[in-house]
RNA sequence: GUGGGUGUAGCUCAGCUGGCUAGAGCGCAGGAUUGUGGCUCCUGAGGCCGUGGGUUCAAGUCCCAUCACCCACCCCA
């Protein structure tokens, strides 16, 4: 019986992988200019971590999470999301004992069960980052170009942005109160999710695609007359410095995010063409977060990409990304005599730093310059028995069909490189 | 979890209302004066027609089930 790959899972093959490296990357080059350095944390924490970060509600605790049981009895979560773990890693390590903004990135796979779709997948790839130690606006402003540049600078140019913010939880208190007050009103109109939503999380109403239309939802209070002095300061800073940066942005006062962690400011960015899956990278502040895993208050912010998302992006805006590996030279034998030097030969080439490749099919020279052309070598060298012989081989240029004989001791002296 | 669509060579697909040794293009391998690629031409390899049942003299073609993939809902990156 044939074994498949697990349903929502892909294989990253070659010449696809070699994108895979080229956006990873371009991601770590930014994260260098912008002073964030790479923690990775285990791909599986206890299940425990996720329900008390990410919100025991919400859908990706309740019925997204691979959750089993070790040996040992405990329950064990493979992880859905970066930012609980890296959190954990903060307080467990005791990072905020460094100097502090501590500035972090991480690429890896996270895992939801989810009914896979267009850009949506059971194994999938984030690109994120996290700031703990600071609330100043001023890193809400970074964080979000940062974001907004990654994808600039892979290529991409109709990128929607749209900020938010949803304040702490004082402003909530009140805003929570009336806005179940007012959906309370109206409670038989609404979908039947959102009728629970009411009284578990009523912000959710406002994102609900069932109910987006209706005029209850955009007569609803807005979280944005509710917030508290500091956190409407927080806010008008967090715009102005985006302003400066000559951001575009959209304010969608109803954007809330589906993981219970978020405060004050909250972003996502969307391509519109990718299908229902949009955002390619969301993010926000957590101020909450840390004292909510059981450590100290310290605050937080940052967003994460979807790779996978990403890499539908730029094909469908058809940016140019690698599609092969080049190869500077094509070893090309025939006879067992000169075999047995081009062998030397072609580790010596390595050595000095060329990709060479040869045939180990024992095909003829014919097929093995068929080989030397689809690998899109720059030079095929060719060495038989007869050169050998003289102490020579033959260097072809594969672009201009020129050769010329050189003398075998010599060859380590050219530059394969050049045009 | 719910709905719709699709499943035929490595890839993209064609196979009308069930009937012959299941095809094409691309790709792959080999060859076209015996040591020279890209173009062209020739030849070849490769398919239990997703899987399991059923209807029928006969099924890739009809029916049922199952699995997988795609798309959408939901949710999210």
């Amino acid at each position: 019986m044939k074994i498949n790959a697990p349903r929502g899972t892909n294989d990253i093959l070659p010449p696809l992988s070699l994108k895979w490296q080229y956006i990873e990357e371009k991601a770590r080059d930014l994260m260098a200019r912008y002073n964030y350095q790479e923690i990775r944390t285990p791909i599986f924490e206890y299940t425990e971590l996720f329900q008390r970060g990410i919100g025991e509600t919400t859908d990706v605790v309740e019925k997204e999470m691979y959750t089993f049981t070790d040996k040992s009895g405990r329950s064990i979560t493979l992880r859905p999301e970066g930012t609980a773990g890296i959190v954990r890693a903060y307080l467990e390590n005791k990072l905020y004992g460094q100097m502090q903004p501590l500035k972090l990135y991480y690429i890896g796979p996270m895992f939801r069960y989810e009914r896979p779709q267009a850009g949506r997948f059971r194994q999938f790839h984030q690109f994120g980052v996290e700031v703990f130690g600071s609330n100043d606006p001023a890193l809400d402003a970074e964080v979000i170009v940062l974001g907004v540049n990654y994808l600039k600078e892979l290529g991409l140019e109709n990128l929607d942005i749209y900020i938010n913010s949803i304040g702490c939880p004082d402003c909530r208190k009140e805003y929570f109160k009336d806005l179940q007050e007012y959906f309370n009103q109206y409670r038989q109109e609404l979908c039947e999710d959102c009728q629970s939503r009411i009284d578990r999380n009523p912000m959710r109403v406002l994102d609900c695609k069932v109910d987006n239309s209706k005029e209850i939802i955009s007569n609803a209070p807005s979280i944005l007359d509710y917030l508290c002095a500091d956190c409407q300061e927080h806010f008008a800073r967090v715009k102005d410095y985006l302003s400066v940066l000559g951001l575009d942005y959209t304010i969608d006062a109803r954007m809330v995010r589906g993981l219970d962690y978020y405060t004050n400011t909250v972003f996502e960015i969307k391509y519109s063409g990718l299908g229902a899956q949009d955002t390619i990278l969301a993010g926000g502040r957590y101020n909450g977060l840390a004292e909510e895993i059981g450590g100290k208050s310290i605050p937080g912010i940052g967003f994460a990409a979807g790779m996978e998302r990403l890499l539908l992006t730029l094909e469908k805006e058809k940016v140019d990304l690698p599609e092969s590996s080049e190869l500077d030279i094509y070893l090309v034998t025939i006879g067992e005599e000169a075999r047995k030097e081009a062998i030397k030969l072609l580790y010596q080439l390595r050595n000095k730093g060329y990709r060479v490749e040869t045939d180990y099919l024992e095909r003829g020279m014919k097929s093995q310059l068929k080989a030397a052309d689809r690998l899109m070598v720059k030079y095929a060298i060719i060495l038989g028995d007869d050169e050998l012989a003289q102490g020579k081989a033959i260097i072809k240029n594969m672009q201009t069909g020129e050769q010329e004989e050189i003398a075998l001791e010599k060859i380590l002296e050219e530059d394969f490189r050049k045009e």
